[in-house]
DNA sequence: CTACGATCTCAACCTAAATTGAGGTCAAGG
DNA sequence: CCTTGACCTCAATTTAGGTTGAGATCGTAG
């Protein structure tokens, strides 16, 4: 069969359908209909799911992934170069988290039994490493217009 | 002076007066208060919340770091080697995290243009990874007995 | 034709980590 | 004493990434 219906495309990709179908309200996938009204996937599909998968465990937002997506060509298939090109963007976003964290590591290193834990300017927790941290939630976003939560007041 | 103000503290740290209360509701804090009602906050209540802002970054989540922070001694202030030892928990934590993230970039280098990324065995994205991805909102515990969410069905 | 599982839509709910707002009190300077 | 900024509590809201449930329809094996 050329195209997969949804629960098909889940299974192949392990993940459950309503998450499947969530990715298409946040514009992740545009799968067709069939004259039922079920969705219908094209087996490209399946590598456009993993592809979003493996961009979760990198840590990208799902808004992140859906303008990485938006460059794949409309029409055509994605050609494995397509595929390619974007995932070496990939190494950067990585390369990046990995020395954010070794940098961590080697300060944490440096300031065990220290006093420097205490100081408003240790490098461990500045503002900007701490705007860059993962996660969900309400945070400061990085180079936002508001640099601070301003909550009742801030400065001393 | 002896004792902080909450909007002293939260000057002192960076961080907003309403996240401090927010960490006391948690049990990450336990300030003390004077006879009008308002928090006082210790001196080493300082370490304490800049202990807390690097397990944040180091990603534990609010709950682990209660956790750890309930091995600290109860009632006198905590001894630079009392915050040593717990510190050195951190390194494990961030050097797997680093590992992780090292072999996701290694294998993603060396599966662009490659095929596997429609394969549902590609360790790139294979379900244990997933569930130790980072972030909120509901995921799939590690060892967990709900092995996997079944959304409407599941096998093919 | 009838089951029955797979799908559909839409709205409500979930967790984490806070923020925001309403309505009221404290404390320190003038 | 009065003002004002800092503080208080408590409930509601936010964001991300989905899940869950209700009630209805599809599609296919028997």
């Amino acid at each position: 069969m050329a195209e997969l219906t949804i629960g098909q495309l889940a299974s192949r990709v392990g993940i459950s359908v309503s998450a499947i179908r969530f990715y298409e309200t946040r514009g992740l996938l545009r799968p067709g209909r069939n004259k039922g009204g079920q969705r219908r996937f094209a087996r490209s599909d399946i590598r456009r799911l993993s592809f979003i998968l493996i961009a979760q465990q990198i840590g990208l937002t799902i808004e992140e992934i859906r303008e990485k997506l938006e460059t794949l060509p409309e029409g055509r298939n994605p050609s494995r170069a397509d595929w390619a090109r974007m995932s070496r963007g990939f190494r950067a976003d990585l390369d990046r988290r990995i020395a954010t964290l070794t940098r961590l590591r080697d300060h944490l290193d440096g300031c065990i039994g220290c006093g420097c834990l205490s100081l408003k300017s240790c490098e461990l927790y500045n503002p900007d490493d701490r705007a860059a941290r993962f996660g969900t939630g309400p945070r400061y976003v990085l180079g936002s217009k508001e640099e601070w939560p301003k909550s009742d007041y801030s400065s001393s």
